[in-house]
DNA sequence: TTAAATATTGAACATGTGTTCATTAAAATA
DNA sequence: TATTTTAATGAACACATGTTCAATATTTAA
């Protein structure tokens, strides 16, 4: 199954438009994948030929959203990131701006009848550029191990963001740069 | 449906056990909510009067491990949780031992497939303690929320927790503790 | 112990899942 | 353009899901 060949995507197309358009309807949890194979025109065996879940499809999209957070970083904001509590300025952090501009999506990879493998991929991407950071400005003792204090740093993170979400993100990007910003310097 | 009623006791407690049963044999993804009724030897639509999925039966044991959670800094002990980075001695800290006993449930909470429900359990126990103790010894500036920070503080825990389980658990328990005591002790 | 209350059962139904396989249609390539 | 390659289709299958309802069995309470 050639990822050039025009009938594969064609055929991916259109299993993605029409779980846009589902989505717009109603929570993933009650979108089947019958249903979306309906909308789609495709066979229902086809979807089987490409994905596994109908989670697979929705996975697709949000590699897409994680680039875009890479690119966050890409700039000359990278910052959160850079951890040293002495120079951090609330308003070189991305992160929040990110998880803003693609809060539909986040409301779906927070929800808590859908699977950790988003949360994952998030956790992942965060971790990444953590991991980056902390190596380039090695700031680190001896006795901590890189990989658990990104871990520690990465989810604290999403921590901020979890509960930002759970007021369905009425406070402002701002709002959550200071909050870091201030967490941060508490450990000064 | 009386909770007190023989029946329904019997009825739980028969496919308690079935998901027991089960989850030794395969992950509870695999298992299949006809699969439980049939071992526990109960009706199929008796399962639905007690519960919508099969998750919500996992849920239940679930609670009862959040509550160990909880019995653990009702002891002295009460530690991580002081978050004064002065006073922390990585032999107070109660949660990895927690997590180390529960082990073979907490591979089921932390495995991709599964839904995020158990993920925010846990993390709103952790919360829970946290902001119980960082309210108590109110030590945050006026500028940082309480929610905010307590959320932080607890995902960054988990942070930690998830880096140790995706090594399945190898690294010690006082491994863990002096990691945790070691990154408290950066921002000092 | 008897009667009333109610949890469980079994059967049935429409729909979804995941898989298979021969047939058809579309794309790549010669 | 003609030929080869291969993705998509439709039909069928066994099984799971979620729901309904009258009949039955167990428990509670009188």
């Amino acid at each position: 199954m050639s990822a050039n060949d025009l009938r594969v995507v064609k055929t991916k197309q259109a299993l993605h438009n029409a779980l846009l358009t589902l989505l717009s309807e109603k929570p993933l949890e009650n979108i089947t994948i019958a249903e979306i194979c309906r909308v789609a025109k495709v066979n229902r065996g086809t979807f089987y030929l490409h994905y596994e879940q109908k989670e697979g499809l929705f996975e697709e999209y949000f590699q897409e959203i994680m680039e875009d957070l890479n690119n966050s970083y890409e700039e000359p904001y990278r910052a959160v990131t850079t951890l040293d509590k002495n120079q951090i300025d609330p308003n070189t952090i991305r992160i929040f701006h990110h998880i803003e501009r693609f809060k539909m999506f986040y409301r779906i990879v927070f929800s808590k009848n859908v699977p950790l493998t988003y949360y994952y991929m998030l956790f992942d991407g965060i971790f990444a550029l953590l991991k980056r950071d902390i190596t380039l400005h090695n700031k680190v003792h001896d006795e901590i191990s890189i990989e658990y204090y990104s871990a520690y740093q990465a989810n604290a993170i999403i921590g901020l963001i979890i509960q930002w979400y759970r007021q369905d993100f009425v406070d402002s990007v701002s709002t959550l740069n200071k909050q870091l910003a201030a967490i941060l310097r508490i450990g000064k």
